[in-house]
DNA sequence: TTCCCGCGGATTTTT
DNA sequence: TCCGCGGGAA
């Protein structure tokens, strides 16, 4: 047998070794985290004969989790079922569809997105007569959320919390928002966690059966768990103490979701004073160049522990390179350009490199740009899968099949299917009968008119045939049949135009999903199958096979390597966020821009734009910060970062005039001037913002 | 019931 | 600039 232990250093092997006790690693970007997990796990099951069953990994996306699978499974050269791997939030799903009578929820309960929650929070606003004076459904949720998020239910907010008159009010909202979640069979992703914590608190013989079967626990990215996510690993591994915590405290970006960094620093050895700790501070992803201008940036954070990574990989040349941008579009297009000359030049393919910003309304311009440019891309995150429309409509129709309490998805099916609004739901509802019933019984005493009655009909012989069919047909059979018995698909092919036909393609790609899920797992079941759409990121989608560039938020790209990283947006404002401008925000975007230039193997651009389009209008930027705290030396060869000159000699094409070159730049930003001498025409004063120009180089 | 128009707010980051 | 929502009319 090959050993496969061989391949890893002193500390790594140390910390696979370590399988008992509590163990603490903190251990820096690209020092192979991930890789020690993976190993971790092959070696409790190969050589330790572990049942994987007694196993509980988390990690951060579902995607890293399947990717931790096929690690280990490679490892020990076979496939292995049953270990619990997931996410926080999938991980506790499943936990409490095991439960669920505990808590007098129902196995089947579906998992609302923000999107759903807001319309619930609306829908209590409006039960409570509290629309005008509490504020915006999105506010609230995020208040609700917090409040979660710290273990706050809504009768403790209300008796110990709420001294205001609007603070009692908001506790009256969110005891109303769970009631109505509770009403319709559904839970929020904060009630995954929240709910787990209160199942295990409530029922110690329950906490005593999950603390006997999880012999091994392990945790990926520690440094960004909140408390209930925290309560549940302490809870869950108190009793073996065999809790293993990765971790980078440098690499904490989420605190505004309700993570501590501190469970990592802190609570974790005072929880577990017996703890071993392993710092692995190599990082054998970049060089030191890159590593160097990283430092620069974490160097300035006001609190954490200095800590400073070391790597002898060689530079790549150049490692570090810096672009100021006339604006976003002329950012884009350096960008695009750079690419397509690394391939071009240096044998490198689309997908060796990544373009991070720090919001996802950046990505529209690359898209356009790469687009009309033919750089095949990927884009990760902005608008989810899960929650564009047509998407949204085809999963509510297996929703409300699946659980005919969920009012939601029926009032989403009945806005497409037509026949059935305001009114009439208004008169179903009087009698303060849930809104299915209702419609049943004004059907029965014949209230309903015409297209109604049709409406109605129509989902009863819906119903009626998932009844029938349900256990008769496997998944994605049975939702394909669904959706065209249902008329869905073709209520949107009907109308012909672009767009309806890529929503088309959308649902199609729903029912791929489908099937590849029941590949995956035979005999799925439709709450199965929802509650995994509904936990499902973009970053699970993400096919790295293909050949694309990747677009995505510096959050997005936590966990992730590139040969080539491009940095863009980086400006005051926008990185560092202007809505973070606390010290301990400040603190946060600084770690961001840490993780961002840790990801790259090979080399890091940085870029900015000197203007921006914001909310349509020009503004003129400032370089961030953190561009300017990394010294001139990291940047030889590249131009100077400010100065007004740097149009000057560049080609431009002008849309009448043809191909010039810029010979003089008067003013900066808005009132730009520049005067061009066109081989056509001869020498023109230009000004920038308004001359339909195009630079060429 | 549905369609169309006008207004106001949006952009932080995600499970 | 773009999107979603509410109000009003057909």
């Amino acid at each position: 047998m090959v050993d496969w232990l061989e391949d890893l250093n002193q500390e790594q092997k140390e910390a696979v070794f370590q399988t008992d006790g509590p163990l603490l690693i903190l251990a820096g970007a690209g020092s192979g985290k991930t890789r020690v997990i993976a190993y971790r796990i092959a070696y409790l099951i190969q050589r330790r004969g572990v049942p994987p069953n007694s196993i509980l990994a988390v990690t951060f996306t579902n995607k890293a989790a399947g990717e931790m699978k096929q690690r280990v499974e490679s490892l020990i050269g076979k496939s292995i079922t049953g270990m619990w791997i997931g996410t926080f939030h999938s991980v506790c799903a499943r936990i409490l569809r095991i439960e669920a009578e505990k808590l007098n929820l129902k196995p089947n309960f579906l998992i609302m997105d923000e999107n759903d929650s807001e319309h619930l929070i609306k829908e209590a606003q409006k039960a409570l007569d509290l629309r005008t004076t509490l504020g915006k459904p999105a506010g609230l949720r995020e208040r609700i959320s917090s409040l979660k998020n710290n273990l706050i239910s809504p009768q403790e907010y209300l008796s110990s919390m709420a001294s205001s008159q609007s603070e009692r009010s908001f506790a009256l909202l969110y005891e109303k928002y769970q009631e109505l979640l509770r009403v319709n069979n559904a839970l929020d992703f904060d009630d995954l966690l929240f709910f787990t914590v209160q199942l295990f608190r409530i029922d110690p013989l329950t906490l005593e059966k999950f603390q006997g079967h999880f012999k091994y626990v392990m945790v990926d990215e520690f440094q960004d768990i909140n408390s209930p996510q925290y309560e549940i690993v302490k809870l869950v591994s108190w009793k073996s103490r065999n809790l293993c915590a990765v971790g980078d405290d440098y690499q904490a970006i989420y605190s505004w979701r309700g993570a501590d960094v501190r469970y990592l620093l802190e609570n974790f050895e005072r929880d577990f004073p017996e703890a071993k700790i392993i710092r692995m501070e190599r990082n054998y992803r970049s060089g030191p160049a890159i590593l160097d201008a990283a430092n620069e940036v974490i160097s300035r954070i006001t609190r954490g522990k200095e800590k400073r990574l070391w790597s002898t990989k060689p530079d790549q040349h150049p490692p570090l390179v810096r672009y100021q941008a006339q604006d976003q579009i002329d950012e884009a297009r350096f960008v695009a350009k750079e690419i397509e000359r690394v391939c071009l030049e240096e044998g490198r393919t689309w997908k060796d490199f990544a373009v991070l910003y720090r919001t996802n309304s950046q990505s529209r311009v690359f898209e356009e740009v790469f687009m009309s440019r033919r750089i095949p891309f990927q884009v990760v995150g902005g608008l989810r899968f899960y929650e564009r429309r047509e998407v949204k409509d085809a999963v509510s129709l297996l929703a409300f099949l699946v659980n005919p309490l969920s009012e939601a998805h029926l009032r989403r099916i009945l806005s497409w299917i037509g026949g059935i609004g305001p009114s009439t739901m208004e008169k179903a509802t009087e009698s303060g009968l849930p809104l299915w019933e209702g419609l049943l019984q004004l059907e029965e005493l014949g209230g309903l008119k015409k297209p109604a009655h049709q409406a109605l009909q129509k989902i009863l012989s819906l119903i009626e045939y998932f009844r029938n069919e349900k256990e008769k047909q496997g998944l994605t059979e049975l939702f394909r049949n669904l959706l065209e018995r249902s008329g869905y698909l073709e209520f949107w092919q009907s109308q012909g135009t672009l767009e309806a036909q890529n929503r088309v393609e959308n649902v199609k790609e729903l029912l791929n999903l489908s099937r590849q899920l029941e590949e995956e797992y035979p005999g799925l079941s439709s709450e199965e199958f929802l509650s995994h759409l509904s936990l499902y990121t973009d970053l699970d989608a993400l096919d790295e096979e293909k050949d694309a560039v990747l677009l995505m938020t510096v959050h997005s790209a936590k966990g992730l390597e590139f040969p080539f990283v491009f940095l863009t947006g980086l400006e005051e404002g926008v990185f560092p966020h202007w809505r973070s401008a606390s010290p301990t925000e400040l603190d946060e975007e600084r770690r961001l821009c840490y993780v961002a230039i840790t990801r790259a193997q090979n080399r890091v651009y940085f870029t900015w734009a000197r203007n921006r389009l914001y909310f349509g209008n020009w503004v003129q930027s400032e370089v961030s910060r953190f561009l300017r705290e990394i010294p001139e030396e990291f940047f030889p060869g590249s131009p100077p970062i400010s100065g007004e000159e740097y149009l000057e000699g560049k080609r431009v094409l002008h849309s009448a005039w043809g191909e010039g070159v810029v010979k003089e730049v008067e003013g900066s930003g808005e009132d730009t001037i520049i005067e061009v001498f066109f081989p056509t025409v001869g020498r023109k004063r230009l000004i920038l913002k308004y001359a339909p120009i195009t630079i060429l180089d």
